[in-house]
DNA sequence: GACGCTTACGTTCGTCGTAACTATT
DNA sequence: AATAGTTACGACGAACGTAAGCGTC
């Protein structure tokens, strides 16, 4: 046994059970892939892959068990390798997160502000995409921390630690009636076409919740990843833009109206998402102290080697 | 990297630092051992061991997390070959269990008579020692599963589970006037001679603890790690003996004299002790099962995937 | 017939053990 | 002087890649 076999298996796992491109995927020979395979599975005495023929067409009872123990196997050789740059060369790096559009473009840029002046031979990248993009790029190592508008309960392997809460605004072309619309209710809201974001994201699910709770049907004409989308398509008169009070900026957006409607939708909290029994570098603690300093490095590393909630275990 | 190289480090690790020895443990030469070391410190850019000259005089803190993760990662081999053997073989392995004597020569007997009744194919090895050198057994995976008196918080690689309550009674030669006191006091147990288990025994610091708080100063003239032995020295007339209740045999014991204490005494709990993270092959979970009903598959799981309770974590 | 896994084989690289060497106690 | 770790080197074995073979789709 050895890690080579084990990064196979799960590479030809990943790969919906295709050696051939694993083995591209790995930079190595097709043959060689499959070679390493059978013999880790005689050496185990149980077949991993199913085989029809001389095809893969899926995962044997113990080669789920097999695959789940050497996933854990190479997060550890992740954390061995992220222990020696540490203790080496404790400033340098890469830190890669992967987020949505409006907290890397509102949230964000002080935190990274501030920890570029810390950590300047850190590289930074940042990753967007929609929450299931983003729970992928963490469970793959893709990325190494994540910022989503919900608890990523569903993924055993990632664990996910409130960061802050935020509300929204309604943002209209100027002069517009619901600017001065007092008291200002969802009822009101609901007269006019909306622009909000798409149904993938977090808060949304609580916007919807808001209206049903009141009977209302709002009629939602866009929906949009982006809030500076939604910001455009508000000031072409389309409709009201309902976003992320933050995601309004008085001087750039100081040609849009805003209101700020945290009283009528329950607040939403963002997420920060990390792979389980993962160890941390030194400077990815401070930058998630950073951007909420109650997570402090105790606190992390409680969430980071707790059990699961619930459901499954790690066992078969 | 690779797994033999990990060995290694932890096999140096557990002897103190020398490498002969630790060659001498994996059947190895020493120069290979020394050499794979070095790569792996050359590979994470980090020194593992303190080296005076060309002696290894201690571990750094890299290395102490170094070998931190490389002890888990041990454990996972662990893991996936007992996948292995549980659905190639099921029937068939080994089960190897750390306890004390009280519990090996009392409780035990049932359990293993069912337990190779329904599983004929498995090896039972039955380590005894005492509660220090159980765990001990357990951390160097020498057993499968302990059978303690006390919880193994100490040891943050493991876990414990409550398995049952018991209690203590005297013996004494027959016709003993302790026999016919009422009632049955700590004072008059006090005035005689006792025999009793050693210190190093769970049960023992609840008895240190009953006279304690009388303020009574019981009179121990010998200890003992085996209820046996005690038995015996009693049957000598040279004390009254204070043993677990389960230990006296009426039919085996009928020339001694036994009351029981359970009024004077708090219970203890004897407790199944197992490494955190390990897959626990089928008979294991029957095992312990038959052992205490109540430790069901899903229970054991939740212990063993739990985070330790507080105090240090994985990380460094 | 195209795709995909396995077998076969020669080359290359890594690992092992012996022997000689060097440093510590 | 004895013990312990490193360096050097030749032998063995494992892994890789290419090429050919065989099963599915």
């Amino acid at each position: 046994m050895n890690l080579q076999q084990l990064r196979y298996i799960l590479e030809v796992a990943r790969q919906k059970l295709n050696i051939s491109e694993a083995a591209n995927a790995l930079f190595t020979s097709q043959p060689g892939v499959s070679k390493q395979i059978r013999q880790l599975e005689e050496e185990l005495g149980v077949d991993i892959f199913v085989r029809h023929g001389k095809r893969l067409t899926g995962i044997t009872p113990p080669g789920q068990a097999v695959l789940e123990i050497a996933a854990r196997m190479q997060q550890e050789v992740n954390n061995l390798r992220k222990v020696g740059a540490e203790y080496s060369r404790s400033d340098e790096g890469q830190l890669s997160i992967a987020t949505t559009h409006t907290q890397a473009r509102h949230v964000l840029p002080p935190v990274i502000g501030e920890f570029l002046a810390r950590h300047p031979k850190v590289k930074l990248k940042l990753h967007q995409g929609n929450p299931r993009q983003i729970a992928d790029m963490l469970l793959n190592a893709d990325a190494d921390l994540a910022l989503v508008g919900e608890p990523l309960d569903e993924y055993e392997a990632l664990v996910s630690l409130p960061c802050h809460q935020w509300n929204r605004c309604i943002v209209t072309p100027p002069d517009h009636p619901l600017l001065r619309e007092e008291p200002l209710t969802l009822e009101a809201i609901a007269r006019y076409p909306l622009i909000t974001y798409d149904e993938a994201f977090s808060g949304r699910s609580a916007v919807d919740r808001a209206f049903l709770g009141r009977g209302l049907k709002p009629n939602i004409i866009l929906t949009a990843l982006d809030s500076d989308v939604i910001k455009t398509y508000v000031s072409m008169g389309l409709g009201v833009g309902l976003l992320a009070r933050i995601a309004f900026d008085p001087v750039a957006d100081r040609r849009l109206g805003m209101r700020d409607v945290a009283h009528l939708f329950e607040t939403s909290t963002t997420r920060l998402g990390l792979r389980r029994h993962t160890w941390l570098r030194g400077y990815e603690y401070d930058f998630i102290q950073a951007l909420s300093p109650h997570l402090s490095r105790k606190v992390i590393d409680r969430a980071l080697f707790s059990a699961p909630e619930d459901g499954e275990n790690y066992s078969v």
